[in-house]
DNA sequence: TCATTGTATAAGTATATTCTTATGTATACA
DNA sequence: TGTATACATAAGAATATACTTATACAATGA
């Protein structure tokens, strides 16, 4: 029975109980797909920018994810640096695509993209 | 992008959340490999018995898990009927077995197997 | 029939989690 | 230089989680 990308058994809890939250798990599989920063999620959860903040902080923390600074905005996306990268897209590659989500954004004019 | 077994994102949050509890995604690692007992979890975790029951409990209400009676020994063992049972077997194929511990457990004659 | 064993459940407690509100910091721009 | 915008952080509050202890229940065996 051997595998090919084994995680430590404690190390797999620990990533997930980091998804294992509604608002994290969208996050991730949306930065899987799109880089994004911190006021889009805001728009797209309508959640309290300090309350999506402390989320990525988190993601952040963990290493799944990192930023890039570009003016005023934070993009986020997901860390390909990330040690269990593999593990990850084999959590959340079984969930729907969100892209719709960014493309609801973009047709209310909502995205940025500040190129 | 089409997708042989799609989650739900929500659905997908909830396995997750529940299996990112190291006790629980152990005891769920060990039964898609073993058949076993409540009493040979509290050996196993060193764990008080209504805490390991507690959380076969979740397991159980969740439908992760089913139980068989024996006697006086309740045995647990991973669902086949679990809806997300594809899913869930994505999940854990990735953590290292745990054969060993009930392998342990047996070395010290405290595996129970009442056939 | 009564004590023992394995398990479940209830109630209480300590801690963790996730939000809110308030505030700080950095960049952009008038 | 001052104001606005995007984001981060701190502190506090409400709730959720995971344990403990106590107890109930069901099956076993003397």
């Amino acid at each position: 029975m051997l595998n090919e990308q084994a995680v430590e058994i404690e190390t797999a809890a620990t990533i997930l109980k980091l998804l294992g939250d509604k608002t994290r798990l969208t996050i991730v599989k949306i930065l899987s797909e799109n880089e994004c920063c911190v006021c889009e999620f805001v728009e797209l959860f309508q959640m309290s920018q300090p309350a999506v903040s402390q989320h990525l902080r988190k993601l952040r923390d963990s290493g799944l994810v990192k930023e890039r600074k570009k003016g005023q905005w934070v993009y986020y996306s997901v860390n390909p640096s990330y040690p269990y990268l593999s593990y990850l897209i084999t959590i959340i590659q079984d969930i729907p695509s969100q892209r719709f989500r960014m493309e609801e954004l973009e047709a209310q004019g909502k995205r940025i993209t500040c190129e």
